[in-house]
DNA sequence: TGTACATCAGTGAACGCGCGTTCACTGATGTAC
DNA sequence: TGTACATCAGTGAACGCGCGTTCACTGATGTAC
């Protein structure tokens, strides 16, 4: 397999690269540099193009990697919990992508930090991006399948019908679109939550956020409806 | 008032400058330029300097100047609703905070998205970044001195620790903390919407954005135990 | 009212810097016969 | 197994660029007498 070792080793290479790039990540934020990363790697810094066609590219990488990444926390998170728990499920997921998150400030600032200015993230993107709201959509999904879930918010109807389509694009009809609706809202908290702590929104008023993020999860939980057990 | 002219005009440039640098947040994000500034007053870009000492010293004033915009539009937008009815004044909040997110998405970007990398925002913020809190925390304090607000989830120690403590430092110790729990949360929700909408992570999902912030708002103002009217 | 002086806005050249990207190159590693 | 050739990783110099900030200066505007 002479091959298989060169591959193998440009495959490190390349990893090494994005390595690196991500801890830049946390010193000059998405505008990070090329050169830079090449200095800290001992290389010159036309050696990465043999990598990365461009800067953009390599950015790309690491901001599909990082919806992957977090894709696979709370998929995992998610999995450990008993399936029949459904508030225990909802509340691994929260704990999950949280957790992922608190270990890799800067790849979350990535995905779901303000857009990087000049910066168009390409189709690739979509579909990682997804996987942290399919696992919520299941645990609600399940939740109806048992007839223990269920809403009857009335819905504007452009509402209802934007709801409708996304149900049935994710192929996700046995869902009502008011229980939908509250998961979609529940998953905004979620995410506004992550972002006041990692950003320090929240400086002088929250000390412990474990506390306050359990205790959000278990609130959302309730507005959910997801039985205790 | 010849020393008043001289006075005006130095208000005046101060602006301009500050004008054309908001509308460069648009195209650089909030690394902005110096010199593109300056290039665009027609002005040598060391002239700047004897308005502000620094590019930082620009960006904070810009801060500053988007959490006091912010803070008066959402003011008066909740101003205006009718005082009784809590959940219109409620709704108000949210629009007008959403509406002057829209109409200024970058500077919003500047308050409520990512930390620019590097750059330590002042104390000065911390005032001008409450505003829209406390509009909040004025309708949950009259509907719980109605008697219409009241709510008994369990807190776990830490977080009533902490939420007292916030009530006494803000003087609304007048609110019960479950309120204020569900008072942030809200908060939280709004602000999460706000980003997905304004970064475009609801692309492919929600088409009519107006209709779907309004439902979010009602669907918060159930959650709060707002008397409809 | 007129003059001498101080204040201040703005100039333009210069500083030292780092950046992304290209290109012709060297030398090592793999491939084909 | 040995040799000729192709592939590929990495080099280092160079391109053209824009940046923040400093500094000695000019000239206009205001102030004090």
């Amino acid at each position: 397999m002479t091959q298989g070792i060169r591959a193998r080793v440009r495959a490190e290479t390349t990893e090494a690269i994005k390595e690196t790039a991500r801890r830049h990540l946390a010193v000059d934020g998405p505008n990070l540099s090329l050169r830079a990363v090449a200095r800290e790697l001992g290389v010159a810094s036309s050696a990465v193009y043999r990598y990365f066609a461009s800067r953009d590219e390599l950015l790309t990488a690491l901001i599909i990697d990082a919806y992957n990444e977090l894709g696979d926390a709370v998929e995992t998170a998610e999995a450990a919990a008993p399936r029949r728990d459904l508030a225990a499920r909802f509340r691994a997921t929260g704990h999950g992508a949280r957790n992922w998150a608190r270990a890799h400030p800067h790849e979350y600032g990535l995905t779901y930090g303000t857009p990087v200015p000049g910066y168009a993230a390409p189709q690739d993107t979509t579909g990682p991006a997804t996987r942290p709201v399919l696992v919520l959509m299941n645990i609600l999904r399940d939740g109806v399948a048992r007839g223990s879930v269920h809403h009857s918010d009335r819905l504007a109807a452009p509402v209802r019908a934007d709801l409708e389509a996304a149900l049935a694009t994710l192929e996700y009809t046995d869902v009502p679109p008011a229980v939908l609706a509250r998961g979609m809202i529940a998953w905004t908290e979620l995410y506004g939550a992550l972002n006041f702590e990692l950003f320090g929104r929240l400086i002088g008023a929250i000390n412990d956020y474990d506390a306050w993020f359990d205790h959000q999860l278990r609130s959302l939980s309730g507005y959910l409806g997801l039985p205790a057990r």
